[in-house]
DNA sequence: CAGTATCCTAATGGATACTG
DNA sequence: CAGTATCCATTAGGATACTG
């Protein structure tokens, strides 16, 4: 019998501290990757390498400048990507994955696997109805 | 040179189709985890197996009945969860990942890994700086 | 017990204009 | 080019009361 604390409240639970943990590790990870974007922006560094803001900006459709630069501030924070203001005229800066970012790859590639098979389950679904 | 369509907006982009498609998977993904607390059900329906609404939101400290009821009903139309209302009095209702939900258990090891791992890294970067 | 219904707040995120 | 600042709309989500 532990007490088991998921985020702010306190809760006795009859569940043992590895599951809990295993449990706050999944929130911890997910709260890291929370926003619409921040996935889709690692996974943009991850296939294409070294990006400029407006790169990134071109490859995720619909993303404005608010949310580009915020994403990016709280992903740098993270330590998972880099930024590098370039010495041009005007300054450019370019948007690296770190190492640590790299790290992620292993549950960015599950969410490919499961999202493509996914979407083809929905099809054939759809093919049955007809 | 292709068009990326993710999501609502057109862009053209000189990204492959399979990479696009990879993208979309990812976001996909995404979308079905979206939420709150969907993936900590997940991650107690797979630790726990079957659970009665009631055992969930003690489990899920902090959530309240309109979300648990909203997520637990979203992740039943997406075929990742049962519902199943027993013949006891008052009902009973008990939820449990189907095989299609289990099949979302790469993913939530990877994060259960990594996010242990990254407090391990954040905890050692404070006993740094200490 | 297992929810719905309602109300309300906080947070998210989009559009636009502007700046070094 | 790479952002900030501002305003605004929408949504997510929490608290509470109520129902079969």
């Amino acid at each position: 019998m532990y007490f088991c604390n998921m985020g702010t409240k306190l809760v006795d639970g009859s569940i043992s501290v590895d599951c809990w943990e295993r449990l706050r590790a999944i929130n911890d990870t997910k709260d890291i990757l929370s926003g619409k974007w921040k996935v889709m922006i690692i996974a943009c560094l991850a296939s294409f390498g070294k990006k400029r803001y407006m790169e990134l900006q071109r490859l995720l459709a619909g993303i404005g400048t608010k949310m580009l630069s915020k994403e990016l501030q709280e992903l740098e924070i993270n330590g998972l990507i880099t930024r590098t203001v370039m010495n041009t005229k005007p300054i450019t800066v370019e948007y690296e994955l770190t190492n640590y970012g790299h790290s992620l790859k292993p549950i960015i590639d599950e969410m490919a696997l499961w999202g493509k098979s996914h979407r083809g389950k929905i099809i054939d679904e759809i093919a049955k109805k007809e």
